[in-house]
DNA sequence: CATTAAAATAGGAACAATTACTATATGCCA
DNA sequence: TGGCATATAGTAATTGTTCCTATTTTAATG
């Protein structure tokens, strides 16, 4: 095991303990699987890569295990609004705050972000299409 | 009808004639009530909506119909990795670039993005609990 | 106005991602 | 090591979205 991975996961069995989190191979496979990962995988690309080892392993504990981390904010679930779709007709460039609690998206505007100039990596990487801040919090409503 | 609306109305049509898109009812109103819609309905809220004036409308229109316009770039479908939710584990602050043809997801620092301070716009809003750039196009290997 | 070919729709079936249910197995504390 | 709360496997159910196809509608033409 790499170092930094090992130090991972020793802060990762700690994270457990002190959430009152039990140890399972499952969720030390999973946990480990992920961290490994050079890519963003999917639940069922994780259960996949994990058969070999855990040939019993299904793919609702991968699904529920996740969550239980991304709940101790040990992982995180990349960009998304969660379940549904949702749509707006195109009108000037804006961002959006989505309220974790009710989902609720407003948009706003910051022509900063606009403006400023692409960092070289990103120019390396291809040609950009759209640029959009998100901002995940609590709205003043559920009380944020 | 509010002038803005009647102006956004006929580019709307101007746009269906322009693409070869013929005018049905169904698109017309599923177009209008996307643009006075206030906040950013799902397809099945949308249809919904439309259900008492246009009580055979299908839930496969509006959602055929929503990704015409969404191609037309008429709409946009709010920040959203399509399909499958994506996972990683948590480490430095960092952003994502979405390739919109091998989806393909790539991290990528930016750390003035992270320091510059919020717009009071936000502040209002709430508690922010994280802030996420996604950059969508295309990646070199899929000729971008 | 009718005619007509191409395109759009309704309705229901299929599909894919995720979550719920429940009996069994397991981690962990005493 | 025993007991109990918690986690898991397996499967069923749910939800969001797309596919299939017969029927209807649009818009171009005479």
């Amino acid at each position: 095991m790499h170092p930094t991975q090992q130090l991972r996961f020793a802060s990762f069995k700690e994270a457990c303990r002190g959430k009152n989190l039990r140890l399972t191979p499952q969720r030390i496979d999973i946990f480990n699987e992920l961290a490994n990962a050079g890519d963003h995988p999917t639940a069922e690309i994780i259960h996949q890569r994990l058969l070999s080892k855990l040939p019993t392993l299904s793919l609702d504990t991968v699904y529920r295990t996740l969550a239980t981390f991304a709940r101790l904010d040990l992982i995180s679930k990349v960009e998304t609004v969660q379940s549904q779709a949702r749509y707006e007709v195109t009108v000037e460039r804006h961002h959006h705050l989505i309220c974790e609690n009710c989902q609720e998206i407003v948009d706003f505007q910051w022509p900063q972000i606009d403006e400023i100039a692409l960092p070289e990596e990103v120019k390396q990487w291809g040609k950009v299409k759209k640029k959009n801040l998100v901002i995940y919090g609590r709205c003043r409503k559920c009380g944020g």
